[in-house]
DNA sequence: CTTGATTCAAGGGAGGGCTG
DNA sequence: CAGCCCTCCCTTGAATCAAG
């Protein structure tokens, strides 16, 4: 699920869902992060890969102190000492969530956050961890009720890795039979997910996985709660921390002023260079003009605002009228083309 | 030498097509 | 029919190639 679209609607799916139990509950839904070392990719020795990296910031483990029995598997590929580890040793503390998106990427606080809003005489300790997800290639995010959730991770198996000292190393969480669907293949070879890491509810568990395990996560910590303010456009959090793990943006829909501005600089580097780039080449970089929108949002935007994806990019740049007319496009997309809020 | 453009590898499941 | 091979799915970033 690599696609801008796709995870705004996510997004909005789950703050509305929040607000709903708030308002029928007066509570706001409350997550804990887990993370599963043993499904991540190590790479190869001819080329390096990292599924995890963390910022600590000023996290101290003492925040949360209560140990955790810790898995073998996720022990092995998470060693002492090694970034992140309190992750892993303690017990997370269960806080508000919070969900923002920017381009291809999404981010989900989990863990003992006080939103000052709803909780004004509530004092603000302790700990909050922000997941943030970049999906690569096929990763995706997806919604499970806890006693499903509960049930596949209970069991782990060696991965589908042709060399079986990785596959043990690089493994799956198993599925029941019982939720598979009928008409799945039917040979006698097991049913697995890749899950990643996940945040969890009372009810609902969001899952991060991906089978190729290509997708990367990123956690961010802190000592001092996070707030909704950190978690939207424009905040110091937002500039500085939450999103410069991964290249891309700005993003189009939510800072729509920087997307054009740099869509300008990138019409005036055409001019003076030129470049024959096709126009949908261009916006698929994720340091370009496109801000990491996906190749499907990609090809819908240039099918709606009437232009070939091989155009030229000195050839849409340097005529005055089309230019104008795929800015004006631009400055139309909002949370996803063809899809309406009311639809969500 | 620099810049831009292109190629490649990383990952695992699914399904089509072929062979024994 | 089982088993195997091949292709598709699609992004990132390093490596390589080509042009100025």
């Amino acid at each position: 699920m690599p696609e801008s679209q796709a995870l705004q609607i996510f997004a909005a799916r789950v703050r509305k869902a929040c607000l709903k139990a708030f308002l029928n509950c007066g509570i706001l839904a409350e997550g804990v992060l887990h993370i599963f070392p043993r499904t991540w990719a190590e790479g190869t020795a001819a080329k390096a890969y990292s599924t995890f990296t963390v910022d600590q910031g000023d996290y101290t483990p003492d925040i949360e102190p209560t140990p955790a029995v810790v898995n073998e598997y996720d022990a092995g590929k998470m060693k002492q000492g090694a970034p992140g580890r309190y992750l892993l040793e303690t017990e997370r503390k269960s806080g508000p969530i919070h969900v923002a998106v920017r381009g291809k990427c999404l981010a989900i606080s989990a863990g003992h956050a006080r939103s000052p809003f709803f909780y004004p005489f509530v004092a603000h300790h302790g700990a909050q961890h922000i997941l943030v997800c970049h999906f690569g290639l096929e990763g995706e995010i997806l919604t499970v009720p806890r006693y499903i959730y509960d049930q596949v991770i209970a069991r782990s198996v060696p991965g589908n890795n042709p060399n079986a000292a990785k596959a043990e190393r690089l493994r799956s969480f198993l599925i029941p039979r019982k939720y598979v669907d009928p008409g799945a293949r039917e040979d006698n070879s097991l049913y697995k997910i890749n899950i990643l890491a996940a945040v969890v509810m009372e009810e609902d568990a969001f899952i991060v996985c991906d089978f190729a395990r290509i997708m990367q996560i990123h956690v961010i910590s802190n000592s001092r709660f996070w707030t909704e303010e950190d978690m939207s456009p424009g905040s110091e959090t937002w500039k500085n921390r939450l999103w410069t793990r991964y290249a891309g943006g700005p993003d189009w829909i939510l800072e729509k002023d920087d997307a054009l501005a740099v869509l300008d600089g990138w019409r005036q580097k055409v001019l003076r260079k030129g470049t024959e780039t096709p126009i949908i080449d261009v916006l698929l970089q994720a340091d370009g003009p496109g801000g990491g929108i996906g190749q499907h949002l990609a090809n819908d935007l240039l099918f709606g605002a009437a232009i070939h994806p091989d155009t030229p990019a000195d050839v849409l740049c340097e005529d005055d009228e089309l230019y104008d007319s795929f800015r004006e496009y631009v400055e139309t997309v909002r949370v996803g083309v063809g899809v309406k809020y009311t639809e969500i």
